[in-house]
DNA sequence: ACATCTTTCATACGTTTGATTAAAACAGGT
DNA sequence: ACCTGTTTTAATCAAACGTATGAAAGATGT
């Protein structure tokens, strides 16, 4: 067997480069086997289909992002229980949100994938945010059981729409920090990941234990 | 002249509610016009081409929203001013989130327009968001002047990045208002438009004025 | 060296898209 | 009733799309 990884995963790296920028159905078949140099049946040939091939963009990367972001939960929850504390609120929204924000900043290329997801948060097309939502459903009822843990006074449904403004403000920032021009000049400060985990972190804690 | 507006604003209507349901790429001019009992090449000789139909639907519904954001947002700088004091930070992010999500439940057909507006913000096709960022960016910086004069203890780097946290939270909301079926069963409680809006201004407030 | 299986390639197919056109239908002023 | 300008209609265009195919090229085991 010849290294099937050479074409397979250039078709994968090119299609979650091209993706992110520009969609989806911004996105040709044409488009992603130009750039990355292999022929156009190549894609149909290694995934069998174009939405096949973005359903493994997702598979790829949320695989060891999940497996951390769970990680990173459970041990929250069973530390809390083990000394009989409240989990606290501000560790687990920093489990569950930073570890996309540092992902981006390590792993080569994530920075393109981590714009796809903030944009295919509010695709129009079911199919494609179903995709999305199936990795991320898991963590996000396993960060929200947490939460109402660590909040008790709070009630649930108000916990649940702020842990959804947490995700927004998430989302809205992976998305401008892969589209600098948004705003004109140098009016966007571009901060490391780490000085903007901080921000967020403490901007949606703030938030969450309001009242 | 024969009554114009029929034809016209029918197709606009019906852009409006097609493209906050399929996105403008999903949506094709023979979607419209089947859905709008108009012939096909009525969107053109109205409107001149699909583009300037999408530039139409924006500006339709910005202009009064965007006239009340003003208004409040100034109304809240003048006062204070006479008074002497700092504008209260919850009032002006009042004034900026609250005009959307009222106009949301009055105006008919106002909700496929905010669907789209949350769509639209992270639209990869540039050419799109630039139509919404034109009327969004004016009172975006109004707005964010004046908060700076309501919290002038924090950076201003900083208040940037959490009007932006805020803005994030905002239209992630408005998506989830247009698509109650992301999450299985009666997971959202469907609150009405003065719930969700104080939730979301005391989420952000607290974010705001954090340390 | 041969036979077998995998991968690449150029090319084509059938749809769908936004846009255009010329003719038909309609309206309002006189 | 007639002319004039506006709106609607059906038909057609070229371009782009995802996918399929069969032949060529390459790799592998014996």
């Amino acid at each position: 067997m010849k290294d099937v990884r050479d074409t397979k995963t250039r078709i994968l790296d090119t299609a979650e480069k091209l993706f992110a920028g520009n969609g989806f159905h911004g996105t040709s078949l044409r488009d992603i086997t130009k750039d990355a140099g292999v022929n156009l049946a190549a894609v149909n040939y290694h995934y069998g289909s174009k939405d096949a091939l973005f359903e493994e963009v997702f598979r790829r990367r949320f695989l060891p992002i999940n497996r951390i972001r769970r990680e990173k939960l459970e041990k929250i929850r069973e530390e809390a229980r083990q000394e009989n504390l409240r989990p606290s609120a501000r560790e687990v929204l920093q489990a569950f949100l930073a570890p996309v924000l540092h992902f981006r900043e390590t792993e080569p290329g994530a920075a393109a994938f981590i714009t796809l997801v903030g944009r295919t948060i509010s695709e129009p097309d079911d199919r494609l945010r179903e995709i999305l939502m199936g990795h991320f459903r898991p963590n996000f009822f396993l960060c929200f059981a947490i939460l109402c843990e660590a909040l008790p006074h709070i009630p649930k449904d108000v916990l649940f729409w702020r842990l959804q403004f947490s995700i927004g403000a998430m989302s809205h920032t992976l998305f401008l920090l892969g589209h600098a021009k948004v705003f004109p000049e140098g009016v966007i400060p571009d901060l490391d990941a780490g000085t903007i985990t901080d921000l967020i972190v403490s901007f949606v804690t703030a938030g969450m234990e309001t009242q």
